[in-house]
DNA sequence: CGAAAATGTCATTTT
DNA sequence: TGAAAATGACATTTT
C-alpha cells in the first residue's frame, strides 16, 4: 500500500508500528494498547491518525516529552474497522491455518502523530500532562503493510491472544482477561501462542534510537515512571483506556482478524517481508518491562523480548547457549577465539551481516518451542555465516575484504605515507566499546604477516580518534565482548585461506580474481581506493576526497577526528586520484599532439602536393611562355633585313633588351656571355 | 590463453 | 620552496 500524498505533507510525525504475531493458528485481538516511541514534543492527547482514518489519542506520556519518548496509545487494528461488529465473534476469529505451512504474520501499522492544536506552543514548551486537546486534522489515508514470514510450528486448533504490546497486561491481569474471554467466546482450545512485536519507527526518531544503551540501562527505572505516569494518568483517561477496551470485550465487538486476513495483506506486499523487525526499525524499549510482562500463560505474550529492540543475534546466541546451541566441546577448543568472534560480531554488524533479516529481533523472543527452533537455526547459522572468510570481519569489524585491502593498503603504500605517528601494534585496552584496528602506515608498511596478524586481530584506535567515524557507521564498532576478548588475546589468528588471501593481495598477480571472489556486487563496482576507504570507513568519498581544493581538503582532515591510518589512506587516495587524473590528461594531451603531428603530416603532405601541382602548372606556363617567345623571336627575324635588305640570320645576331626598354639587333660574338649562352640555348632548343 | 590496449601507480621532473 | 601538474616507466587490468 502506498502513502497517501498527505501523509507527508501534513506536518505531522510519522510512526511506524510493527507488530509482529507468531505462530500458525491464533486468533488475535488486536485492540491494543501501544507504547511507541513518539517524536519530541508530542503532547498527551495528540492524535494518532492510522492511514485507514481510524484515530487514536496519545493517553500517556514518559517524562521527556520536549526530546522525544514513549507514549501510549489505544489503537485498533485497522482491519478491525472494517468488520462488521455485528457478526458472531466466531466469525471474527482466526480459524484458519494453512496446513502445515505455519507462519508468523506480522502487521505494520503506520500511524500518522498529529501534533495537538490546543497544547501546542512553539517552542515546545509542552505540559507533560494536559488535557486532551483537539488534533487538527492531520493525515487522512490509513493502511497496514502486512508481512508474514515461514516459520515451523506445531499445529493446533486455533487460539486467542490477547496482545497488549506493552505494559497493558500489568494493568490489565484481572480476572475478566480478556484473552480468557476472547478464546471462551471464540470456543477454541488454547495452545501456546508468541506475539513477536518489534516497534519501527521514521527516521525523525534516530536521535532517540541512539540513545537506547542507556536507555536500556535505565529502562526499569524509565518503565517505573511510565507506569507512573499512567497510573497518574486523569481518571477519565483510566477509566476511558480499560473501560473502553472490557467494553468491547464483554459485548462482543471485539475486534478480530483473521490471519486470512493477514495473509491477503501480507501477500499484498511481499516485499515488506522481514521488514517489521529489521534491527534498524526497532525502537529502544525498557527491556526491564519483560519482567513483568512475562506470563505464565501459555498464550500470553512475551513482550518484554519482542520489544527490547537492541538484541542482537549476538545475545540471541548466548541466552540459547545453555540449551542446544552448543557446539562440540573439542570444536570449541579448537577455535576459542572463533567462536568467541563468532558469538559477537554479528552484534556489531548485524544489520550488514543479516541485510533484511529478522533474526535479531526474532530470536529472543519465543519461548521454549521456538526457541529450539532457533536454535537450530543459529547454530546453521554458526557454520554457515561465520565460516572461516568472515573471521576477518569478526575480529576486527570489518567485512573480510575490507580487512584484506587493509592489509592490500599498508603493504601497497609502503613509504608513503604521511603523518606517522606511531604505536603501531600496540593494543589499546580501553573500556571503550569501540575497537578498531589501526596503523599508521609507516608502521604498518614494515609489517610482516605476523604484524599483520596482530593488526587485524588486536588494534584498536583510542575511543576520541573514532568519533566521526561512529557517526557515521556506529553500528561497526559496538560489541565490547567481541572485542574485550580479541584486544586480550593477540593469539588469535586468521583462517590460513584467509591470511593467504590478504598476504597474496599485495602484489601477485590474479589477486583481483582472489579479491573478488569475496567482493559482492556493489563493492565490486567499486574502485579499489573506493574499497579501501569503504575498509576503512573513511567518511567522505573518493570523488570529494579528490577534488576538493586543497584548502577544504586540509581543514577538512583537521576538523575531523580521523586515525593516522584514515589520514594516510585518504592522502594517499588524493594523490593517486589527482595522478590518475594527470596521467589520463596526461595521455590525453599525449595522444592529442600524436593526432596534431598526424593532422600535420597529412596537411603538410597536401601542400607538397599542391604545390607540386603548382610547380608543374608554372613549369607548363613557362615553357607555353618561351614557346611563344621563340615564335616571337623567329618572327621578329624573318622580319628583320640588313641593310642590303636581306633578311638576318638568328645564328649570327640577337636580339637584346637595352635597360631604356628598347631592342636591338646585337651579333652573337660581341653578345655578353651569360646572354650568348642563353640565347644559344634558345635557338638549340628550337 | 596470450597479446595488445587501456588504465593505474610510482618516481621524477616541470611548472 | 613547496604544491600541483606533467610525464616516463612499469604494473595491472581489460579487451
Amino acid at each position: 500500500m502506498k502513502y497517501l500524498k498527505p501523509w507527508w505533507s501534513d506536518g505531522g510525525s510519522l510512526l511506524h508500528l510493527t507488530i509482529l504475531l507468531s505462530l500458525a493458528e491464533l486468533r488475535l485481538d488486536l485492540d491494543l494498547d501501544l507504547y511507541l516511541l513518539f517524536p519530541p514534543r508530542t503532547l498527551l492527547g495528540d492524535e494518532l491518525l492510522l492511514r485507514n482514518g481510524q484515530t487514536s489519542h496519545i493517553s500517556a506520556l514518559s517524562p521527556f516529552p520536549a526530546s522525544g519518548g514513549w507514549g501510549r496509545a489505544e489503537l485498533l487494528h485497522p482491519k478491525c474497522w472494517e468488520r462488521d461488529p455485528a457478526a458472531p465473534p466466531e466469525g471474527r476469529l482466526l480459524r484458519e491455518v494453512r496446513a502445515g505451512v505455519p507462519f508468523i504474520p506480522s502487521i505494520r501499522v503506520d500511524a500518522w502523530l498529529v501534533h495537538s492544536v490546543a497544547a501546542g506552543d512553539a517552542d515546545g514548551a509542552h505540559a507533560l500532562l494536559g488535557t486532551a486537546a483537539a488534533s487538527s486534522a492531520g493525515g487522512v489515508g490509513a493502511g497496514v503493510d502486512g508481512v508474514s514470514q515461514a516459520a515451523p510450528a506445531g499445529g493446533g486448533g486455533p487460539r486467542a491472544v490477547q496482545s497488549s504490546l506493552l505494559v497493558a497486561e500489568e494493568e490489565e491481569k484481572a480476572p475478566a482477561e480478556p484473552t480468557a474471554q476472547v478464546s471462551d467466546a471464540g470456543g477454541h482450545a488454547s495452545e501456546e501462542n508468541e506475539v513477536l512485536r518489534g516497534v519501527s519507527h521514521s527516521p525523525q526518531h534516530e536521535e532517540n534510537e541512539q540513545r537506547s544503551s542507556t536507555q536500556k540501562e535505565k529502562s526499569l527505572q524509565q518503565k517505573n515512571e511510565d507506569e507512573n505516569k499512567v497510573a497518574d494518568k486523569p481518571a477519565w483517561e483510566a477509566e476511558k483506556t480499560t473501560e473502553s477496551r472490557s467494553e468491547r470485550y464483554q459485548n462482543g465487538t471485539d475486534a478480530f482478524f483473521s490471519l486470512e486476513d493477514l495473509f491477503q495483506l501480507l501477500s499484498s506486499q511481499p516485499e515488506n517481508l522481514l521488514e517489521g523487525v529489521s534491527l534498524g526499525d526497532i525502537a529502544p524499549l525498557p527491556r526491564s518491562i519483560n519482567d513483568g510482562m512475562n506470563s505464565p500463560t501459555h498464550y500470553n505474550v512475551n513482550f518484554s523480548q519482542a520489544i527490547s529492540h537492541d538484541v542482537s543475534l549476538h545475545e540471541a546466541m548466548l541466552l540459547c547457549s545453555d540449551n542446544t546451541f552448543r557446539r562440540d566441546p573439542a570444536a570449541r577448543t579448537s577455535q576459542p577465539q572463533e567462536q568467541i568472534l563468532q558469538l559477537n560480531s554479528p552484534t556489531t554488524n548485524t544489520e550488514q551481516t543479516l541485510p533484511g533479516t529478522n533474526l535479531t529481533g526474532f530470536l529472543p523472543f519465543v519461548d521454549n518451542q521456538m526457541r529450539n527452533l532457533s536454535q537450530d537455526h543459529l547454530y546453521d547459522l554458526d557454520i554457515n555465516i561465520l565460516d572461516e572468510t568472515n573471521l576477518m570481519s569478526l575480529a576486527t569489524g570489518f567485512d573480510p575484504m575490507e580487512v584484506s585491502w587493509l592489509l592490500e593498503e599498508t603493504g601497497y603504500d609502503s613509504g608513503l605515507s604521511l603523518d606517522s605517528s606511531n604505536n603501531s601494534t600496540s593494543v589499546i585496552k580501553s573500556n571503550s566499546s569501540h575497537s578498531i584496528c589501526e596503523g599508521d602506515t609507516s608502521s604498518s608498511s614494515d609489517l610482516s604477516h605476523h604484524d599483520l596478524q596482530g593488526a587485524v586481530g588486536g588494534y584498536y584506535p583510542e575511543p576520541s580518534k573514532l568519533r566521526y567515524m561512529n557517526d557515521r557507521s556506529d553500528s561497526h564498532f559496538h560489541g565490547d565482548l567481541a572485542f574485550q576478548h580479541v584486544s586480550h588475546n593477540h593469539t588469535y589468528h586468521l583462517q590460513p585461506s584467509a591470511l593467504e588471501s590478504t598476504s597474496e593481495s599485495f602484489s601477485m598477480p590474479g589477486k583481483s580474481q582472489k579479491i573478488s571472489r569475496y567482493l559482492n556486487d556493489t563493492d565490486r563496482n567499486l574502485s579499489r581506493d573506493e574499497r579501501r576507504a569503504k575498509a576503512l570507513h573513511i567518511p567522505f568519498s573518493v570523488d570529494e576526497i579528490i577534488r576538493m581544493p586543497v584548502d577544504s581538503f586540509n581543514s577538512m582532515l583537521s576538523r575531523h577526528c580521523l586515525t593516522d591510518l584514515q589520514v594516510s589512506l585518504i592522502r594517499d587516495i588524493r594523490r593517486r586520484g589527482k595522478n590518475k587524473v594527470a596521467a589520463q590528461n596526461c595521455r590525453k594531451r599525449k595522444l592529442d599532439v600524436i593526432l596534431n603531428l598526424e593532422d600535420d603530416v597529412c596537411s603538410l603532405q597536401a601542400k607538397k602536393e599542391t604545390l607540386k601541382r603548382e610547380q608543374s602548372q608554372c613549369h607548363k606556363a613557362i615553357n607555353i611562355m618561351k614557346q611563344k617567345l621563340h615564335h616571337l623571336y623567329r618572327d621578329v627575324f624573318s622580319r628583320l633585313r640588313d641593310d642590303q635588305g636581306r633578311p638576318v640570320s638568328p645564328n649570327q645576331y640577337a636580339l637584346q633588351c637595352t635597360h631604356d626598354g628598347s631592342v636591338v639587333i646585337v651579333p652573337k660574338e660581341l653578345m655578353i656571355p651569360g646572354q650568348k649562352k642563353e640565347n644559344q640555348k634558345g635557338n638549340r632548343k628550337r
